[in-house]
DNA sequence: CATCTTCGTAAGTCATGCCTTACGGTAAGT
DNA sequence: ACTTACCGTAAGGCATGACTTACGAAGATG
C-alpha cells in the first residue's frame, strides 16, 4: 500500500527472491517453490506479504494460483525514492555550501 | 554496498526513522536518540547497519560523531529500481499482448 | 463418486535481530 | 590530573517473524 510496506516486504532476502521470480514472468506457487530452498507453504506466506504490500497480484487458473508482479507497487516506491533522493541532494548541497563559508 | 543491503537496512521501521532524521540534516548520535523511542546504543547499532549499507557517513567532531546521509547510497538503490521497474513494465506489456492473442 | 493436484491456513518450533544495561575509551573542560 | 560529555561495543533477554509439518478446501480427472 505505502512505500513503507514495500520496504518492509522487500527487506527480507527470500521474499525479494520470490518477487524477482514473479517479476521475470507470472508463476504458480508450486513452480516458485520448486526453484527455491524453502517449502511451498513458506512461499505462500511470502506471497501474502507481497500481496498485502501491493507488490504482486494473483489470478486463479483451475486449482493453481498464478502470481504476477504489480507495476503500480514498484511505481509507488519509485516515486517516493525519487522525491526523497532530490531532497537529500538539496540538503547535501546546502551542507556543502555552509561548509565553504 | 549493494541494493540488497539497502533494502535490508531500510526494511526496519526504526532504522528508516533514523535514516530520515539524518537525511533532514546531519546529527549527532545523542541528538538522534533524543527524538526517538529507543536508547542511544540502539541508535548506534542502527547507524552501523546503515553505514555498512553505504547509506550514511560519519565525521568526528570532538567527542561527537556526526552522521549524514550518503546520496550515493540512495543513488544505487534508485538506479536498480529504475532498471528493474522498466523490466517489469516490459514483461507486463508482453503478458498483456499474449493475453490478447 | 473417488482421487489427485494445487494451494491456503493453523499450530508449533526455532532462529534472527532488535533492544536493553553495563562497560570501556576518547576528547574537552576545570 | 580529575571530571564530564559523548559514543561504540559486548552480553544477554526477549519479541518478531521465518520455516516446517499437518490439515482442509476447491477444482480437475478418471
Amino acid at each position: 500500500m505505502t512505500y513503507e510496506d514495500a520496504f518492509s516486504a522487500l527487506g527480507d532476502s527470500t521474499r525479494r527472491q520470490v518477487f524477482e521470480a514473479v517479476s521475470d514472468r507470472p508463476r504458480a506457487v508450486g513452480e516458485l517453490a520448486a526453484g527455491m530452498p524453502v517449502s511451498r507453504p513458506a512461499v505462500s506466506q511470502h506471497l501474502k506479504v507481497l500481496s498485502d504490500a501491493g507488490l504482486v497480484v494473483c489470478r486463479t487458473e483451475g486449482t493453481r494460483r498464478i502470481y504476477a508482479a504489480r507495476p503500480e507497487g514498484l511505481a509507488e516506491l519509485r516515486a517516493w525514492l525519487d522525491r526523497y533522493w532530490s531532497d537529500v541532494l538539496e540538503r547535501y548541497a546546502a551542507e556543502v555550501n555552509e561548509e565553504k563559508e
